[in-house]
DNA sequence: CGCCAGGTTGATTTCGCTCAAGCAATGTGG
DNA sequence: CCACATTGCTTGAGCGAAATCAACCTGGCG
């Protein structure tokens, strides 16, 4: 690209840095680390960039392109418990607990990926305490992500559920149409729609019926239009509150 | 208890250290700051130690005693998220997190509580990076918890849920009769075992009465023995696998 | 004693799952 | 280019698990 090594930061920590995540830590010569250790490559839609129950080998850094994380048994019955998008750090969580992967990493959407090694992790950590403390902080959100959604599906309704995870994935994919409406291709399947939010397939599709039916909604193949969006927001608070 | 300051750490202190957890790694001068900062109390059965959306003042470590973790809205929909026993730190997540409660703390078993304010908690951080270190691993660990229950209340019937919570009650609360059984005082009600699987307290009486007479388990009020720990740990294990 | 919270049980309903069919879009091989 | 398989989506019908509603029992406890 033309820098120096002086400057250089590489294109890896660049997508970090950019999204201003825990990554923002790093000193210079923590950067050197980083870039001598970390190797990225694409994946294409389906392929898995690991699996439960496997030794966590290190972290992966999502650069483009979507991922979940899904635990399931081997009955078939799965929930995704994680997306990950870019600008995420995947595999963190096994590797600060001391633990095996407890669940699969799936691509969605063809993913360019970056990989750092346990081991250069751990260093980097021991050297920079801050990084630590960045690692905490988004643990710690993620570990209040996790109980928000438990107390979803423990306490609310298949509705309910989808209509939070639309408004959420309004806010990454969403982009507002004309007349306020807001517009957004769904990056993934009805099955992917389903296991967020722990509920079947035809489940969101007659949701998906019931919403449009009352006009809430206008939906074909992926493609969907939030049209009464303060509606939703109003029915979906008056069930969280 | 006629030891000298000099080798003291206070009964909060040793109450943590004994349980082996996150705070071993304070050093003498932080134990310092510690002792000056903690303020302990007793709380009865049923008070709350903090409440949902309520700011974040401090820690809370469990001394003794039992409390529920719960998430609530206001038409009553409620889910108990964690349980904090003896040994337990409660509210670190929204500390950690910069965030405000997500959640109530209410008590189920009469506790004593030792409170830490948060600032005396961030100059702990900030000057012994190994406290962070332990409690990154701590909350990851959580994190590993709370999607392991994710999956299961999305995935799996009352009955398994039920057994698998009854099989990690026995953990801490169960002791071998003579003849290999596992009798245990359970510490809550069904209204309170219910919340933590996400049913109603009748599906939990029920799934009592159908295990009882199969013969895996007898319960009569808060007694219950399980009679055939493994056959019950087969089940879960065909139902989680 | 009467009261009340906790617990059990039965009857009924409801929500969401399962199973099955049909359809559209996409891909594939001849 | 067409025949065909495949995959994703939708819809209907039936079923089942669990919620809800209601009655009743039990054991503290003021």
């Amino acid at each position: 690209m033309g820098r120096n090594a002086g400057d250089s930061t590489g294109p890896c920590l660049d997508t970090r840095r950019h999204h201003k995540n825990e990554w923002a830590a790093l000193e210079p010569e923590d950067i050197a680390l980083f870039n001598q250790n970390v190797v990225c490559r694409e994946y294409r839609m389906g392929q898995t960039i690991f699996l439960q129950d496997d030794p966590c080998r290190g972290l992966y850094f999502v650069e483009t392109g979507l991922i979940a994380v899904r635990k399931a048994n081997d009955e078939g019955r799965s929930a995704i418990v994680r997306l990950a998008h870019a600008g995420d750090t995947l595999g963190y969580r096994p590797l600060l607990a001391r633990e095996n992967h407890r669940a699969t990493a799936e691509v969605i959407v063809k993913a360019r990926v970056c990989f750092l090694k346990a081991a250069a992790m751990l260093h980097l950590l021991k050297r920079n305490p801050n990084l630590g403390m960045r690692f905490l902080e988004c643990t710690a959100k993620a570990l209040g992500e996790a109980e928000e959604r438990m107390y979803q599906i423990a306490a609310l309704s298949v509705r309910t559920r989808i209509i939070h995870l639309l408004l959420l994935l309004s806010n990454h994919y969403g982009s507002t149409a004309g007349s306020g409406q807001l517009v957004m291709k769904l990056p993934m399947t009805r099955r992917h729609l389903a296991s967020m939010v722990g509920a079947q397939p035809e489940s969101v599709s007659r949701a998906f019926r019931d919403l449009q039916a009352e006009g809430h909604i206008s939906s074909s193949g992926r493609t969907l239009r939030i049209d009464r969006f303060n509606s939703l927001v109003d029915e979906l608070h008056l069930n969280l509150h």
